[in-house]
DNA sequence: CAAGTCAAGATTGCATACAATTTTTGCGTC
DNA sequence: GACGCAAAAATTGTATGCAATCTTGACTTG
């Protein structure tokens, strides 16, 4: 539950990249010892979203732009076979959960303001889990969670303020492939997906990055 | 450490799937506090190697057929991708590394008994780490880690004794593409050695392994 | 004699206490 | 006023103790 509210909370960019999480701090907000705490803080170390120092603590994680390209070369890798395999498995249940997930990210892109747009990075995300649910591969499914949640972190770093996060109806577009079983178009377009969502981050921050790193540490 | 130690041990199969492991016992082999035992477990239990069940404990991990061909499943979709980015970022120091452990593993090829056996696995299982290495994706390598120890216990579960495990030769002819930098052809081969590694399998034991999984549980 | 029940033992889950390390702070000196 | 050093405060790493849960085996009962 802790791990989860973290999670939550790094990924919707509450808490600050760099951010120190203290054991004790952490313990005393949720009433519980520090054991737990560094239970769900060794998860969090092991999904890449926190980053633990020995003997220092474990601080919110500060993806550089080159971990941020890995991230997405990643995503570029392993997605494409998923939506493959989601389009041969795709079933009637799962249709209607697409659908009930898409009509939640139109309504978020009409809204504004940062909540909205948080939500928006987050529905956009469970888009590409419903998808690696369908294919049915547990431990693809696994490293698609990790994967998202880092791109989260990703997004909420670099995205470009302009641009709308992810769905210039590419999920839509997306999905329709998958309703047809047509997975090689599938693939295809969440191929191209993926390329306009890193377009939308500006990476090129990559010098002056560690001094304030150093700074937002506190 | 105590992770490591744990994690060669079920790979290597000294410590049979089912196995409960004490946290208790654990530590006193090892001389430290139940504490750095749990965290031992949980990290190798976020690998998969493990199935630490609430209130019950941890126990190696026991992959069902299914669980099995994910992991395979898994490696087809993400290797040839690696295979890909390392034919194109392979060096001199990269290509003496691989020869050396091709070495390595041809020698143990020769050897008689369980224990060349194991050592073969491990190095066959090296040559693909090294391989992820060189593409220089830590993420994926992580991936890989995770992907490659599964294998090393699915092998050792279901491995049929009277073929060799890996290499027909495989290693090697991947190897050539990779320094001739031709990607797709790397990519190709690993396709198919995947494809070898996992007809060597005897997946066929689908039914009545709940039975025997309950008496292996001790 | 089989089946259900309950108590004793064992094991995990969590909290806390102590040790080791790092960071801060205060003092003295240049 | 700046720098260096040392002591104190804070934080993490590890061990241990107690409570909760599960397992086991004997005992009761139909």
């Amino acid at each position: 539950m802790i791990r989860d509210a973290l999670r939550d909370a790094i990924i919707d960019r509450r808490l600050a990249p760099g951010t120190k999480l203290s054991e004790a701090e952490v313990g005393a907000l949720f009433h519980v010892s520090r054991t737990v705490v560094r239970a769900a803080l060794q998860m969090l170390s092991f999904e890449g979203l926190v980053r633990a120092e020995r003997n220092r603590g474990a601080f919110v994680a500060n993806p550089t732009p080159d971990e941020a390209r890995q991230v997405f070369d990643s995503r570029r890798l392993i997605e494409p076979g998923i939506a493959m395999a989601a389009a041969e498995r795709i079933g009637a249940a799962d249709i209607a959960a697409f659908r009930m997930a898409l009509a939640g990210e139109e309504r978020l892109l009409g809204e504004r303001g940062p909540s909205a747009r948080r939500a928006e990075i987050r529905a956009s995300g469970d888009f590409h889990l419903l998808m690696a649910a369908v294919a049915g591969n547990a431990i693809l499914l696994k490293f698609m969670e990790e994967l998202v949640a880092r791109s989260s972190l990703v997004i909420a770093l670099y995205g470009r303020s302009g641009a709308s996060s992810c769905g210039h109806g590419d999920h839509g577009r997306i999905l329709s492939a998958l309703e047809r079983r047509d997975g090689v178009e599938a693939s295809r377009l969440l191929s191209l997906h993926i390329d306009h969502i890193e377009m939308d981050l500006d990476l090129r921050v990559a010098e002056g990055m560690a001094l304030r790193e150093a700074l937002a540490t506190e």
